[in-house]
DNA sequence: ACCTCGACTTGACCTGCGTCAATGTGAATA
DNA sequence: TATTCACATTGACGCAGGTCAAGTCGAGGT
């Protein structure tokens, strides 16, 4: 992992403000993370987090961290996106999640990392070291709880994978998947039909268990019924309704 | 749910000794309890937790809570087995998981139930209210840290459960099924190769994406090929290795 | 302009597992 | 002892989605 690396300068703190903000929580990145944790936080708060950190930059394909490996630092996503995913030893592949901006990685706290992450595209991350970030929340127990929280939001959304994997058609596991990066998207962006996939179709079928073939014919099916529009750099959505009630809880 | 309800008395403390004991962590429940949270916690603690709980108890098929119902509750299984899932609005099931002797249930702390959970075997569990519990961790930040933790794990294993279900065979699911929970038994019982499977075949089936027909017909086949002896209450592994060649991570 | 390479699409074929249906089995009830 | 009912097993058959193979397309690189 070489990335490049620059210490957060005061005027550009890592997580309070981002570097093109004009003001505290103005651009639509530093919107979602204060939906993610610095909400919990106050002001000076912020700045003493920030003094923690330090920001990334990484291609595209670079690694992050991988799987088995001790882990040592959190990392919040501030723009672009990564992949999460297991490796089983005959090279079958399960992606677990994608990160994008706003989210963040290894809030388990775990000793090493369960899964291997790396760019899709081109992505900056705020990092913090694991043992700073650990004593922080030692001192601050609001802050942990809202962890605890996210954590267990974390967990919601594997079981509801959990269901997808192994209860739904090809066809339902392609519009549950797009739905929902759909309203993940306007978390960051606001409502909006055109629905960014900076990852390949490999990577969508290693989340949803199905082959990249699959979730080609699938997306060339829905395309031919009106129900989407392939873009170059995405997809967009024709008929909403159609694809929620086929991603039915 | 009207389930057998008895404060706990002094003497029979819920979390740190079971009704049978002889002493403070003395059967092998309170042992995988200790795993779980009490570890965390000094004996006075550990009684003062005590005073909030009571002990209920389920017969077989009855339900604990059900999806999206308000959550008032924390339950700490001391008996019996439960099995945990979500509904499809076609009927279609998935099992999410199964709660044994010394598992918590309502880790997430989230305002309604993400799933249903009901009794397999005639069950007992000591109940919090989730009021009366936040509040006692509001108080104890080092519980919190023990929750949070434990929340951290059961993620890594819904990401591990993602892996069979997206990428993995029949035959390894059921492996890898018939592993984890000997493993799972031998924190209760110690070392075994009788693994108990108190839940039926349409409920593995259910965990595992699979159908009751395929889980019936792998295990004949793995009984077949002298890796597993079927018994009327479980199974008896007699080819671990094999076993844990097929559920290789 | 040409080449390369990785991502994507499309078609033909195959198979693992689902579906449907019949039957066995043991525990509970009468 | 007979009856029922949920659970489990087994066989025959079909299909959703995997596999294999052959293109197409576009972004870099030279």
């Amino acid at each position: 992992m070489e990335a490049t690396a620059s210490k957060a300068l005061a005027g550009s703190p890592a997580l309070s403000l981002c570097p093109n903000s004009k003001g505290p929580i103005e651009c639509a990145q530093c919107r979602v993370r204060a939906l993610s944790l610095c909400d919990a936080l106050e002001p000076d708060e912020l700045h003493e987090l920030d003094r923690l950190s330090q920001t990334l930059s990484f291609a595209a394909r670079q690694t992050l961290f991988e799987q088995d490996q001790p882990s040592d630092s959190v990392y919040n996503v501030t723009a672009g996106a990564v992949r999460l995913y297991k490796l089983l030893p005959d090279g079958r592949r399960q992606v677990v999640g994608f990160a994008l901006p706003g989210d963040f990685l290894g809030l388990a706290m775990s000793e090493r990392n369960v899964f291997c992450a790396d760019a899709i595209t081109p992505t900056t991350a705020c990092r913090f070291s694991r043992e700073a970030y650990s004593d922080y929340l030692d001192a601050k127990p609001h802050l942990l709880r809202r962890l605890h929280s996210m954590a267990s939001h974390e967990l919601s959304l594997a079981q509801d994978q959990m269901v997808i994997l192994g209860r739904r058609t090809a066809e339902e596991r392609i519009a549950a998947f797009l739905i929902g990066l759909r309203n993940r998207w306007m978390r960051v962006n606001g409502n909006q039909v055109h629905v960014l996939l900076p990852m390949t179709r490999q990577d969508i079928g290693d989340f949803l268990g199905l082959t990249v073939e699959t979730v080609s014919r699938i997306m060339t099916r829905l395309a031919r019924e009106k129900c989407i529009v392939i873009v170059p750099d995405g997809v967009r959505l024709l008929d909403v309704a159609r694809l929620e009630r086929l991603a039915e809880v």
